[in-house]
DNA sequence: CCCCATCATGCAATCGTTTGCATTGATGTT
DNA sequence: AACATCAATGCAAACGATTGCATGATGGGG
């Protein structure tokens, strides 16, 4: 049935309930008394022969084993873990800046990490958004006993209640810039050392008026713009304060601080931008207004997202190994679990250098 | 403690262990029993009281509340769905292209929306990503009583799979096109009629010669050429085979198929694609070559990501309603599990247009 | 031939809740 | 005064597994 082109949208779900409401479940599932019984043994035996434990002999072991695997049986792991008092759950929450969508690739970039770590470690991963207000949900999938321990992805404005958290016990592990006396495990790229490593390519490329982007309220910017002010400091430079701007995202202001600078004439010669989506968006505007990149202007990134290599020009950034993000997240939240004492791990942290600043 | 800029990589996790290891939780949590001792009650009287049956008087269940909350007490929701025998959990499904990371923002969008659908519900949500060649652990999730039914969410390359799963009542949503045949609910945009609106726009915009960009193997992008035809055949135009590709992502391949196209002179005036990421690597490359757009050529591409409106020249796309997409698959999720007759739903999609097509 | 390891298996308690039913005491009705 | 009604609460049995301990069968050594 080939739709009508012209037609008014079409959607099957006329009949659609208004109210959303979850249906119980429907037939008796499998379970292991049954296969007892018709293993003509008792579920102490399913029970152990499923474990592989040797207890059993190999072959009522196997013989058990591919009963239930004809009948498509899996253990209950929700009785399971009641019973063995430990539940094979790891909550994350995502701490992200609007109120709306997830809006950030980087954040997904880590989310995926985790997934990929949490599911080979044959764990669970429970993902929650952090509601407005809600901020005692974090303490309750801990104490409600859905998860072990709480991942937190997302900007860190959080901050004080996320140390009250960690003072009371709950196992956590953070993605983002480590505070002083920050009482939770962080794990994130070496900002300084970014914002450092940006800022002294643009030198090198013989920049000297080079302007910042970044939120002061975001620890990571915060830091990524003392290894800027490192920099310039080194090459005998002074930040000109006229040249940071804290964007908070969002198109419109973007272009209003580029044309203000561009009327005041400042005279930037590079930017360097503590996201690649505003980088990007940046060079949109700067083009927009015939800025030719990098000629007059060059522009650095940050986060090296899929999208960085694919903008024409193709854009320097600063890369962090996200690939091993999920995997100190969830080394450093085991550690919290188990009570050692809190560390931080920063990960390693490179200029990838492309043609927006060539 | 300033790290020092030019010094090697530092990190604080030299001690790590090389494995994970799950430790076992610490101390024993507080429980409904001691709430009970301390109000000098039976357990009955605070879990009636806890969950508001007004079989307790109104005073008895305020004190019990109380003294819950200042203890920090939560039930411990694992138990309580043993007994209840509903679990409140849905299963998330990533079938994510890559083996890599999570790519395409767009997926990102649709697990946001799902996500707060099922936070709104009080609900939970446990993500995985389909490992390779792991196919039954999807089964297994919902056979296990992890969870009541699954999302799958990523390209439909597994539609044999999804089938089968569906047919053995497995219960499930799945983000896609609707392929004849199919067993299992679908929830997607109108990619037929996106695919024509974008096609018509550009004829109306004076372009002839439209080229395709999108996988065949790939339902959605399917669906989308067929619109394409369609609005081509409408204004009496052919399409060109030549102008068709069925890209993999990647940019190589991207930079290869427009030299392609330029060196054979196959003057096309428009590209239609169909993901926003590949339009914008499109545009990369016929900027690199010095094509003016849209004055040679016109793009349109498809998603409407966030950067879409702020690359340059700003780009035109077809747009899917993703804050619906959540609610719209949790809606055919429950209609699954609760065993009523499979349905789709097909979301309103519509044309933005922007500076790439003008 | 008896005794005692050793092996294979089952019994029953347990994990932390929820809930049908029983119990208690108070109140109201005749 | 006796009885029915009702509100408030507790008892104990689930939910579906795991596991310490006990038991019965087997076999080998003395």
């Amino acid at each position: 049935m080939p739709p009508t082109p012209s037609s008014p949208v079409s959607t099957d779900s006329d009949t659609a309930p208004t109210t959303l409401t979850p249906p119980d479940k429907g037939r008796r599932r499998v379970q292991m008394i049954d296969i007892a019984r018709m293993a003509g043994v008792s579920t102490s035996t399913v029970s152990r022969a499923l474990s592989g434990s040797t207890l059993i002999p190999e072959a009522t072991r196997n013989r058990i084993t591919e009963l239930a695997r004809s009948l498509h049986y899996r253990v209950n792991v929700g009785a399971a873990n009641l019973r063995k008092g430990d539940l094979q759950t790891i909550g994350v929450v995502l701490l992200s800046d609007s109120t709306q969508m997830i809006s950030d690739p980087f954040v997904l970039g880590i989310l995926g990490s985790l997934t990929d770590t949490v599911n080979d470690l044959g764990m669970n991963l429970l993902l929650t958004r952090l509601q407005e207000g809600r901020q005692d949900q974090m303490r309750s999938m801990v104490e409600s006993g859905q998860v072990s321990g709480l991942v937190m992805i997302g900007q860190l404005s959080l901050h004080d209640h996320l140390n009250e958290l960690a003072l009371q016990g709950i196992p956590m592990a953070v993605w983002g810039a480590a505070l002083d006396g920050a009482s939770y495990p962080v794990v994130g790229g070496d900002n300084f050392r970014g914002g450092y490593l940006a800022t002294r390519h643009l030198i090198e490329k013989g920049c000297r008026r080079i302007a910042f982007f970044g939120d002061a309220a975001h620890p990571e910017a915060s830091l990524r713009f003392r290894g800027y002010e490192r920099a310039l400091q080194e090459a005998g430079m002074e930040p000109d304060p006229r040249l940071r701007q804290h964007y908070l995202f969002g198109d419109a202001r973007i272009r209003e601080t580029i044309d203000g600078w561009l009327n005041q004439h400042l005279d930037f010669d590079a930017i360097f931008t503590c996201s690649d989506v505003t980088a990007i968006s940046l060079m949109g505007a700067l083009r927009e207004r015939s800025v030719p990149i990098p000629d007059q202007v060059r522009v650095v990134g940050y986060d090296d997202i899929l999208l960085a290599r694919h903008v024409h020009p193709t854009l320097t950034t600063v890369r962090q190994p996200i690939e091993l993000a999920g995997r100190a997240l969830v080394e450093l939240l085991f550690e919290s679990i188990a009570g050692a004492p809190r560390r931080n791990i920063v990960l390693p942290t490179e200029l990838v250098e492309r043609d927006s600043s060539r």
